[in-house]
DNA sequence: AACCTTAATTGACATTTATCAATTAATTTT
DNA sequence: AAAATTAATTGATAAATGTCAATTAAGGTT
């Protein structure tokens, strides 16, 4: 809509060429950070830090406050929905160079979803109050972030309503045409998550995604061994998913 | 936050009086049109339309190209997931003074939900085209629609997860407290909605709906009739939705 | 009021999915 | 490498839910 403005990276000054989300002025597909300006994206970004985090750590827990959004810089996290009773659903997988809220609504809330890490994962942590400010002055960047931030909860929603509406299957069809399209994007492809993992993107047991998956691998619609899934028929599987 | 303008409505011009969202300045718990200048507001609302629904007809319909918010103005609508098999899944209720994107990003997309009326429903649309440019003008009003859009998309997660996670005593206890807790605020309250539509919001065939309701009915936790709901025990119904 | 249409209800049954326990395979620790 | 832990797999079974058909009730129309 309304253009971008000239670059504002500096490219030389340390902080520029360091931070995440900084060097290439978008994360994902959203040009969100090339709307501001140097000063704009210094005043936002000048007292973060850029964080480590192990695989299975906890990034953004579920319930606590809302008073950072992360930026993952490198690796790859799962977006959890923790149940009280412990039954956990994974709504989303984010990748490099992706913002990220843990749910909320960006100011004066808590999380609504948990963050954790799949791979070792680089990020860094943006402060709310700081957002805020940037927002109220840079009302391109906060139509930017307003559709961001729908597009985010738009996914969560479509993968939810996938859960709901379709029998085991579809959904198990779902999760790696999902992995193999938007994550890691070759075939075959090494899954780095366990099966308890892959059932928790697909809404069942462990117990039923690996009878799903042998039945796949029976009808040779996929190859799978240990940490390795090859799809061989995927117009087959889109049909299954179709089908639900 | 940033504090909210001098009313701007001038409450006597013809416009200001009859337009919905307009005299009041909010929609729902949003004072979202209370940040807009009277200019602003006039500029955003000069061509909108009032429409009159009668109960049953589509207002938004799913897969449209997002040309215009919609704007409850007086009566009930619901906000439906429509899947390619007929499946629908109800997410929401809106009820009068809500403001209503059909999902989607606000701009250059299309919309990702069917919202029907449930009763006579008189409501406005909103060009997002103007919106745009409102946006763009009062950085305020988009922070402002940027929370409200993520608490709605939040709450249709919220709803979303429910229905994953719950076996159906617990669904269809959530629907029931929800109707009157969220929607009639009364009790007993009188369901305009038929028992599939029940069965939507729960995310259960009618029939299955049919016979939870009648095991809370024998339990002595409801008592209904043809077209009124009365709970009897809300805490023992609540205890079932934290069961699941 | 008789007729027609649609919605609600019930029952019998099939299907889907979870649960539990047992076993095997993989991975980590000693 | 052996032992110990954790993850993956399989089977048997129970529980949850959907499907289909039949019936009853309600509302609308002539």
């Amino acid at each position: 809509m309304s253009g971008i403005k000239e670059p504002a990276v500096c490219g030389n000054c340390a902080e520029c060429k360091y931070d995440c989300c900084f060097s290439n002025r978008h994360c994902g597909d959203s040009h969100i950070f090339g709307l501001l300006t140097h000063e704009e994206l210094h005043a936002l970004m000048d007292n973060k830090r850029q964080i480590h985090f192990r695989p299975g750590e906890t990034i953004l827990k579920q319930n606590t406050p809302l008073t950072h959004l992360v930026c993952i810089k490198d690796g790859l996290a799962k977006v959890v929905s923790e149940d009280p009773k412990g039954k956990n659903l994974i709504l989303q997988i984010i990748k490099s160079n992706s913002i990220f809220t843990g749910g909320g609504s960006i100011v004066d809330d808590f999380r609504h979803f948990t963050v954790a890490a799949i791979t070792d994962v680089d990020c860094c942590f943006i402060d709310t109050g700081r957002l805020y400010n940037t927002l109220t002055k840079n009302s391109a960047f906060a139509i930017e972030l307003l559709k961001h931030s729908n597009n985010q909860h738009l996914k969560m929603l479509s993968t939810l309503i996938n859960l709901s509406n379709k029998y085991m299957p579809g959904r198990v069809a779902d999760t790696l045409l999902y992995l193999k399209n938007n994550i890691f994007e070759t075939n075959p492809y090494d899954f780095i998550l366990s099966k308890q993992e892959l059932a928790d993107m697909s809404g069942m047991t462990k117990e039923s995604f690996i009878r799903s998956l042998k039945e796949f691998e029976d009808s040779g619609l996929i190859h799978h061994s240990r940490n390795t899934i090859e799809i061989l028929k995927e117009s087959e599987l889109i049909e299954i998913s179709k089908n639900g």
